[in-house]
DNA sequence: GTACATGCAAAATATTTGCACAGAG
DNA sequence: CTCTGTGCAAATATTTTGCATGTAC
């Protein structure tokens, strides 16, 4: 899977004209080997202690290009920071972040997809995309 | 309805001490008195028309107040700007965003609402807010 | 009179862009 | 050799903050 998206990516480089750079490689391999919804900062923290000579610039131009390509997809959370989680073709989730501790679960749910078309449909709109965020308390946070 | 959410937002300065000003007044009735979902820059923009010299500062800082006092809420819809939108006490609603012209369309959906809860049991979370977007074509943009 | 509020400008954040140089194809 | 990518710094955009002054209570 790791290496599908690797795969998708090169390809969506390769159709465009664009070029595979000692430096998309090092980030795409920190962002695929990372949790799933990663800040630009954290994502150029952890790369530069390996990687010191990476700029940040770099790292937000190779992002939007992930996002591109379809291997990856930009979160707004709430926080102030974008956001970058990865994008499995076919798998659509959602989230359920703890305001406690910060920690976000994905889930999918079939039905509420599902309604979320009615809902569309009575409002004669065609659905793209959607976003999906609840907001509450872990069990562990709520000791 | 509007005269009850500037009694809210009396009560609310009022319980804290802090002073009722012409400022918060004339802000409350531009906000009060428009779209549900604007960004403090069409807000200022809307107020400086008639009161050149409220500050930039006071309208961000006089917004966050409303949404502590429960009259309006912080959004985010991903283009960058935080928008605000009004809340009506016991009244939930979601969004259908057009991505063709930006319209924004509110719904209820108590299935959804439902279906959500049960996610949330299921991972022994308890819910405080929930975050719902649809984004899409309306029907006048996809022709 | 004593806080709290305001307005302005400066600061803090987050993100984007210009440009000279480096490097992939 | 050409055209894209990189790194850095400067520019933007958005939001927050410090401070002197104003004003509600």
């Amino acid at each position: 899977m790791k290496r599908a998206k690797k795969q998708i990516f090169h390809d969506y480089i390769a159709k465009h004209g664009l070029k595979s750079t000692r430096q998309r490689d090092i980030i795409l391999d920190a962002f695929l080997s990372t949790d799933r919804h990663l800040s630009i900062e954290e994502l150029y923290l952890k790369l530069r202690a390996k990687h010191p000579n990476i700029g940040y610039a770099t790292v937000y131009r190779t992002l939007k290009l992930f996002a591109e390509s379809g291997i990856a997809r930009e979160m707004q959370f709430g926080d102030g920071q974008t956001r970058y989680e990865h994008v499995t073709e076919g798998e659509h989730h959602d989230h359920l972040v703890c305001t406690g501790c910060g920690a976000i679960i994905e889930f999918e749910n079939e039905a509420i997809e599902k309604l979320q078309d009615d809902v569309a449909a009575a409002h004669d709109f065609v659905i793209t995309t959607h976003k999906l965020e609840l907001y509450g308390l872990c069990a562990a946070c709520r000791k």
